[in-house]
Order: structure tokens, then C-alpha cells, then sequence
DNA sequence: ATTGATTAGTTGCGTACGCAACTATCTATA
DNA sequence: TATAGATAGTTGCGTACGCAACTAATCAAT
């Protein structure tokens, strides 16, 4: 496997790159979209639990959260048994950028999946969930989403 | 494609978290490694070039050269015809670590594409340098390396 | 019930990165 | 040969990220 690292590398960064430029208009940067996609899908879910998934660091959590919320994108909603959590939701701001941020993503995969065939972006995607599990298994023995 | 940018940004996180632990003895960083390769395959190669190559911006490239010179891995001279024009080239205590780097990277390698068959490896290479040099492509218009 | 360990979340700090503005050169054209 | 534009590299600034230390709350074991 001479170049997988570096490939996910380069890409990350143009993706960033394309994600911030769609995205400023929006108000949001590139980083937030898989918020959205993981609220949508998980409302009500923990902060932890949303750094364990995405597998990214609490404080960043933290940290984007509160930029979506000072903004109106989402709120959250101290627990009645456990004033230590937070159950975070989309708002309906939030959630009615969600079509719009499909658009967007989707113009993105196929400008990058161009070449490619229905069955070979299937095999790609399975694969980089093995790799990627496994790279996260080592790392902090957890489960991505 | 649902997934393939988030596992890559994933993998991306993991990998430098991984590269930064094993690389701390040695005195570099994580993202200073594809600087060693790429120094190594092509010696004497100019500051604009690593950046076009390896999808990163010229500044940062200039703050990983001036580090890696400070602390004697690189060394660059100025071209003879072109005052602009840097040479960069692996020192060597920097060649010497080239083995020791690719050791730990293989180590890396190996973890990763658990139950992954040969074929498969490079299925998945071909596939991500297909898809970042679309993504690249898009992006700046230059190829990668 | 008290106290020590654990857990959810926040914040300060350091690194990696891109962008824009800058300097110093080189090139083209008039 | 002036001068305007292009090019290589550097630096200041802002964002995304991880780590470690912190607070507040909960749990567990006596």
C-alpha cells in the first residue's frame, strides 16, 4: 500500500478546502457539515458520543457546538437525570439547511467520483470503512459511525 | 458514495495522531515524513515543486523546510541562475533515517489493512489516487505526485 | 453518609494548515 | 534599458485539531 496515507491526506485538504468555500455562504465552515448529517440522523445524541463517532476530540466538540449554537444551527438540552450531559438537537434552522448541504455534497462526490463506476465507489467505500475501522480500533479501541 | 470523504478525514486523524507518536524520538513531526520520501525520490527538487506535489500550500512547506533545516534533516542551496530559487536536499543524518521511517510506516501499514488481501491493496491505491487526483484537479489544476 | 474514582463538558496551549500580503528576483515588451 | 508583470519564498493571521488540566456531577465502596 505505497500511497493510501498520503492519497487520504491530499484529498482531506481539498475537501476541507471545497467544503469551507460552499459552505461560507451558509455561514458555516467545511468542519461543521458532519454535525449536521450526525444530528439529522441522531438527535438527542450526547456530545461524547458524537466525539466517539466521529472520532474527533472532545474539546473540538465542544468547540464547534458552541459556534452552531451561538449561530441558531442547533441547542442543547441539559439531561433530567444527569445534569452532566448535553442532548443536542438541530434546530430548525439547522434543519433546513440539510437539503441544501446534500446539494452541495453532492456536486462534490461527483466532480471527485468522475471515472468511476457505481460498483467501484461501493468497493471504495467499503474498503476505507475497513481501513479506517482499523486505524481507529488502534487508536482508541472504539467504533466509528 | 455516502461515506468515503468522512472515513478519510477519519483515517487522516488517526494516522497523524499515529505518525506524531512514533516519530516524536526521532525529533519530527508527523506531517514532516512525506517531506523525507519525497526529499528522498527526488533530491535537489525546489520549494514550489514539494508544494504543488504534494497538495500543500507553499507556506507551510517553507515552515517544515526551515525546521527540518534548523535542526540538520535538510539543507538547501540557492540556485546558481535563479536567486529565487531553492534546492532542497536531505542531509545525512536525514537520508540515515529514511529506513527507520519506512519501518514504522510499514508497521503502520500493516495494522491498517488487516484482512485486506494484496489485491485488494492495491485496488484501493489505484482508487484513491483516482479519486484525490479528481479532487486535486478540481481544486488547483496540477497534478500530484 | 463520606470519600475516592469516574464521567461529561470546557478551556488554555501547541501544531498543521490555507490565505493574503510582503520581499526579492527574474522576464518580457515597449 | 525602464518598467510592468510574473515567480519563489517568507511571514502574520485565522481556523481545525489533539492533549492536558480543569470543573461539576455522578457512582461505588465502605
Amino acid at each position: 500500500m505505497p500511497n493510501i496515507s498520503k492519497y487520504c491526506s491530499i484529498f482531506e485538504r481539498c475537501s476541507l478546502l471545497y467544503k469551507n468555500n460552499v459552505m461560507k455562504e451558509e455561514g458555516i465552515c467545511g468542519s461543521h457539515i458532519v454535525y449536521f448529517f450526525f444530528l439529522n440522523r441522531n438527535p438527542g445524541v450526547i456530545q461524547d458520543e458524537i466525539g466517539k463517532r466521529l472520532f474527533l476530540n472532545k474539546s473540538n466538540v465542544a468547540r464547534s457546538l458552541k459556534y452552531l449554537e451561538e449561530n441558531g444551527f442547533i441547542y442543547r438540552e441539559s439531561d433530567a437525570d444527569d445534569k452532566r450531559i448535553n442532548h443536542v438537537y438541530l434546530t430548525e434552522k439547522g434543519k433546513s439547511l440539510i437539503p441544501k448541504l446534500k446539494e452541495k455534497i453532492g456536486e462534490f462526490n461527483k466532480i471527485v467520483s468522475e471515472g468511476f463506476t457505481e460498483e467501484e465507489l461501493n468497493t471504495l467505500d467499503n474498503m476505507l470503512y475497513r481501513l479506517t475501522s482499523n486505524a481507529v480500533k488502534h487508536a482508541k479501541n472504539t467504533e466509528i459511525d
